[in-house]
DNA sequence: CCGCAAAATAGAACACGTTTCATTTCAATT
DNA sequence: AATTGAAATGAAACGTGTTCTATTTTGCGG
C-alpha cells in the first residue's frame, strides 16, 4: 500500500471514528487526504472496498497485539473467553467506527469477499491458538491441523460473535450482550 | 398496509427477486407500482423500510407454512434441522430477493431495529416450537416460558444460522454450508 | 536537460436515494 | 352539486457514490 493508499484509509478511519459510515464522504476522504477524487478512485474500487481496507489494518493491529503472546487463561473456556473479549472490547473502544466497519464486512458486496475471507481466517487462526493455549502471531504456523470437532467449534463461536455484533450495531442490544452471548456459547461447547 | 403500500412491497420483491437490491431503483419501484416518488415517501421512510417490510412479509408466508403444524421428526435435533432446512431453503428459491433482505437486515440502520427484532423474535418462536414438537401458528402462545438453557441455545442457533446466512450472501460459501453450519451447532448443542 | 509515458489533478457529469413544492385528484360533508 | 382538506402527483432539486475527461505534474531513460 502506497502513501496516498495509506492516507486515504487513515482518513476513512478517522472519519468514521468519528462520525460513523454516512460520514465517510469520498469528497472529504479526498480532500482531507489531499488527493484527488479520481485518485481515490485508482487504489479503491468502491468505499466498501475503503472500509474493508480499513477493516483489515485495524485487525490486523489488534491481532497483532492479542496474538503476541500466549493467551491468558487457565481452562481453553477461559482463554477463549479472554480472546473473544479482547476483539470485542478492542473494536467497541471507536463503536462508530466499529459499526461501519461491520457494515461493510456484511454488505454482501461480491468484490470483497475474499477480504472478508480472510478477516475470518485471521479470527479463525486466533481462536485456535487460544483453544491450545499458543501465540497465534504467525498465521502461517498451522495449516489445518486442526480436528474436526475444533474446527467445527470455533466456526461456531466465530459465527456467533459475528451475529452478535451485527446486532449490537444495528441496535438490537448493548455491547455486554457480545460478550454475553460468545460466553454463554463458550461454556455449551467447551465444557473444561 | 393499504393498497399502495401492497404494491409498493410487492414491486420491490419482484424486482429484487429479479435483479437483485441494487436493481431495487425506487424510481422504478413507484413506476411499476402505478404511484408517485412521494407516494413511496409518505409509506416508508427509505429503501431500507421497504425491504425489510417485504422480509416481514415472506418471512411470514415462510413461517405460516413451516408452523401451521406440529414440526416433524422424532428427536429434538430433527425437528432443529427441519425448521431450519425449510426456513433456509424457502429463502434461497429466490437468491437474489435472500440476499437483498438479507442486506437490509444486517444493515444497521437504526429505524429498522424494531422490525429486525420481531423478525429474530418470529424465527425465535419458530425454533422454541421445534424443539418441544409442538406447531407454532401463533406466536402469543408462550410467555417466555422457556428455561434458561432452552433460550440460550436457540439463541445460538439463530446466530449460527444468521451468520452463516451472511456468509453466504456475501458468496464465502454456498447454500449447502449454511445448512451444515446450522446442523453441526445443533448436533453439538442438542445431543439427543 | 529533454521528452515522454504514467500518474495525479480539477472538475464536470451521471445515477440513484431522498427531499421539496406547486398543482391536481379525491372523498367526505354540507 | 359545491366546498374543502387530505392525499397523490409530477417534476425539480440536492447529496453523495461513481465515472469520465481534459489538463497538469511527476519521475525516468536518453
Amino acid at each position: 500500500m502506497d502513501d496516498r493508499a495509506k492516507r486515504i484509509v487513515e482518513t476513512a478511519v478517522a472519519l468514521a471514528e468519528r462520525d460513523g459510515y454516512q460520514a465517510v464522504r469520498l469528497r472529504d476522504v479526498a480532500a482531507t487526504a489531499q488527493v484527488a477524487l479520481g485518485t481515490v478512485y485508482k487504489r479503491f474500487a468502491s468505499k466498501e472496498e475503503i472500509l474493508i481496507a480499513a477493516l483489515e489494518q485495524e485487525s490486523e493491529k489488534l491481532v497483532a497485539k492479542i496474538g503476541k503472546r500466549a493467551v491468558p487463561g487457565e481452562t481453553v473456556h477461559e482463554r477463549v473467553r479472554f480472546v473473544f473479549n479482547a476483539l470485542t472490547k478492542g473494536l467497541l473502544r471507536r463503536p462508530n467506527l466499529a459499526k461501519a466497519l461491520v457494515r461493510s464486512l456484511a454488505s454482501g458486496d461480491p468484490n470483497i469477499t475474499e477480504r472478508v475471507a480472510s478477516f475470518h481466517a485471521l479470527i479463525t487462526a486466533l481462536v485456535i491458538a487460544a483453544i491450545r493455549g499458543e501465540a497465534a502471531a504467525d498465521e502461517a504456523e498451522w495449516d489445518g491441523t486442526a480436528d474436526e470437532r475444533e474446527r467445527t467449534i470455533v466456526s461456531i463461536l466465530q459465527n456467533v460473535w459475528f451475529a452478535s455484533f451485527v446486532g449490537w450495531a444495528g441496535g438490537l442490544h448493548d455491547a455486554t450482550q457480545v460478550l454475553e452471548d460468545v460466553d454463554k456459547a463458550t461454556e455449551l461447547l467447551l465444557a473444561a
